[in-house]
DNA sequence: AAGCATATCATTATCGATAATGCGGGTGAT
DNA sequence: ATCACCCGCATTATCGATAATGATATGCTT
């Protein structure tokens, strides 16, 4: 792995588990010695960073982990359901048994990470798994704003304490998808994606949001 | 202006301006030398760039100006819809004097800009303008989200041939919006903003988008 | 004691050089 | 003629050093 990923893996590792909490400020120099790398190494990967919004660099004052309000990540939440829900329509139009093929080996890692209690690693397989569905709707140029969606309401879900339910729920709960696909029934899809995201509750009080599908 | 923001606001005008056609191809090199900024320099604009979506970094392969089609500005105009409209309710309900005095140098340089015909200028105003007013819900990880979907509907819009409406008409439509804050209306601002999103036609058989508020 | 100018320092910003990498052309074998 | 392989080249990736900058602390003036 290129230094540059092995900076920037490392420091997203640790802002996604709160090891860096918000308004820890991170120096590139700093940073580098602790990696290994050099200066314009890790200024590549803080750059990385702050264009997903993990940190945001101000000047000469340092580069600080940013905050997440439990109303942003609601928000987020919104978001990613218009995102997912609109895309599904045209992935399961556009669906080939290719796209089934690039599915199986993220749900197997899915599995592994649920087996190994591995929240990280899941939550990353989640995401691949989101986003090669959304790939097929051939929306270019939303699938960032998708990653970064899905990033912030991963990053709020780490922080909650217990685990309401088993990994492996989580990781069952993407079988219907597949269903759908296979199926090719976008409606279908794009519903079972509302409710799917919509299990992701993150708090108590939620404001219920609204029914785009 | 520090060369990176130089050589950031160089091609990104390029690429708005469609003067850099999708599937352009640039090296960093090149734009060093033809900018009269380091590799690293250009580099760094070049990532900035990546972040909102106008080009694509992909390996050794040099950077790329990325595609946009029809599709993909009708959704980034839903998104900003979505989000806007949203935030509205939060920002009315925190609106200050000090937001209007924020906005309305803004308003006054996006009547210089239409003055002038400077298209370009105008569709920065306008971002600032509308930035200006979300910044104030306080949904802070959302901003660079809704700048993407901005600068992407604009892209799009900046490419139409003729332009339906005189440059002046965009800048009384804002006046609606600064009413409101005044007021603190939320409720009104969410309505007035989604009406003045719909406005923003890109397609002559447009989806009709869904109705937030 | 308050306010302002100034020195110091930590940090980012920039540069030029060098290393690594993958692509394409060309060559030779079968 | 076709395929595999190798070499050269264009480009990115990385590094180390130096310049620029803004924040903070310090001392001088009134």
């Amino acid at each position: 792995m290129r230094p540059a990923d092995v900076a920037y893996n490392h420091v997203k590792r640790r802002i996604m588990l709160n090891e860096l909490e918000p308004e820890t400020v991170l120096t590139e120099l700093g940073l580098a010695r602790e990696i290994g790398a050099s200066q314009g190494t890790v200024r590549e990967a803080l750059l990385r960073l702050q264009e997903e919004g993990l940190v945001s660099r101000s000047g000469r004052r340092g580069t600080v982990v940013t905050r997440l309000t439990a109303d942003e990540a609601q928000e987020m939440l919104v978001l990613r359901r218009t995102i997912e829900t609109r895309g599904a329509r045209r992935a399961a139009a556009a669906a080939t048994p290719a796209l089934i093929e690039t599915l199986l080996p993220i749900r197997a890692a899915m599995d592994d990470a649920a087996a190994q209690q591995d929240e990280y690693g899941l939550i990353e397989a989640d995401k691949d798994f989101h986003l090669a569905i959304f790939r097929a709707s051939g929306l270019d140029a939303l699938e960032q704003i998708l990653v970064r969606c899905m990033l912030h309401s991963h990053r709020f879900k780490l922080w909650a304490p217990g685990h309401r339910r088993p990994l492996v729920d989580t990781v069952t709960r993407h079988d219907v998808l597949m269903d759908c696909l296979r199926a090719r029934d976008g409606e279908g899809l794009a519903q079972a994606l509302g409710q799917h995201i919509d299990t992701i509750v993150l708090l108590g009080d939620a404001a219920p949001t609204e029914t785009t599908a």
